[in-house]
DNA sequence: TATTGTTATACTCTATAACTATA
DNA sequence: TATAGTTATAGAGTATAACAATA
């Protein structure tokens, strides 16, 4: 699967036959291919794309499930930090999860519109929020729902895999934020 | 971890003295909070916030080294597949990605006004796409950046350990989007 | 009739600059 | 002077509908 890019190929004109190996000890190697037939080719060795299409298919069982009853990713997490730590400001909220203060902005607005949350005054320029009565049972319905998913993406990677998945994610993630 | 949300928590005004854990065993055991010191609840042990966090860093990273030769992650991974395979039809290449040929056009577009692709008819409906040579050079450079970082992700990750993720990433995809 | 490429459009997410009022 | 929140704005990325030309 290395590429000889600057070999200038005499590569047959178009479509080369289909030759990928079927390992022979059922290993998952992966196919290499999408739908189509057509070959990812180096790509399919590469961490960030595997990374791009495994999340992709998250957030879209995301919004299959949890989604249904109405909340987007960024609102189920900017949720669950608000219960965890009831009466942070905005920006305190923001900073932990990544999101620009700028753009928290009208997040919190549609959370209050939509009752979940509210702004209570700290001081005189700064909000403290809260989840209403009607936030956190919308977000307790929200966490059982995320927690059948979780089930799910246990059964399908096996037995103690998914925890160690998690755990190569945040040492992937927290090693290349401190390079 | 787990959230007593609807026990009406009697739980202490504030800000919540921080409580964390430091495991005996040295295990990465996630210490659950950001930054600014504040924790992230349940997020902390959800498969998709981890995808999403990690696919993000991964994803700057792409930008910082790949990205200062001008190629955005999408326009790469586009150039693999032509390279790999030429003489494809847009389609046929959207379609491989999980790009939808509407939006497709555009990029294309892009990729031969840099010089990189270029469009052949194969009929006079439908296009075939191949590098050129000025394409070709540039993947090659792309390729050859994008092969050190996957190195340094080795690194972090330990022996052997970025294979399993990937397998583990696949298998996931795979295995939702199969359901 | 189905396919291929295309345009137009809209919505989400994200990024930057600049402003206000407060501490 | 620095901080918290805000507005405006622009750029990606992504989604749908509709259309023309062609197979």
């Amino acid at each position: 699967m290395t590429s000889d890019l600057q070999a200038k190929s005499k590569r047959p004109a178009r479509r080369k036959p289909d030759n990928r190996k079927v390992l022979e000890d059922g290993s998952s190697r992966h196919p290499a291919v999408e739908p189509g037939g057509v070959e990812l080719g180096d790509l399919a060795d590469m961490t960030g794309y595997a990374l791009r299409r495994a999340q992709i298919a998250l957030f879209e069982d995301f919004r299959r499930t949890v989604g249904k009853i109405g909340l987007r990713p960024a609102q189920f997490s900017v949720m669950i930090v608000i219960h965890r730590t009831p009466g942070l400001k905005q920006t305190e909220v923001a900073n932990a999860l990544g999101i620009q203060r700028t753009n928290f902005v009208a997040m919190v607005n549609e959370l209050e519109r939509l009752g979940w949350v509210e702004r209570r005054a700290l001081d005189r320029r700064s909000h403290a929020l809260h989840l209403t009565k009607a936030g956190q049972s919308k977000l307790s319905e929200a966490l059982a729902i995320e927690r059948k998913q979780e089930a799910l993406y246990d059964r399908i990677l096996g037995p103690g895999e998914r925890l160690k998945l998690l755990d190569m994610l945040r040492r992937l993630q927290v090693g290349i934020e401190t390079v």
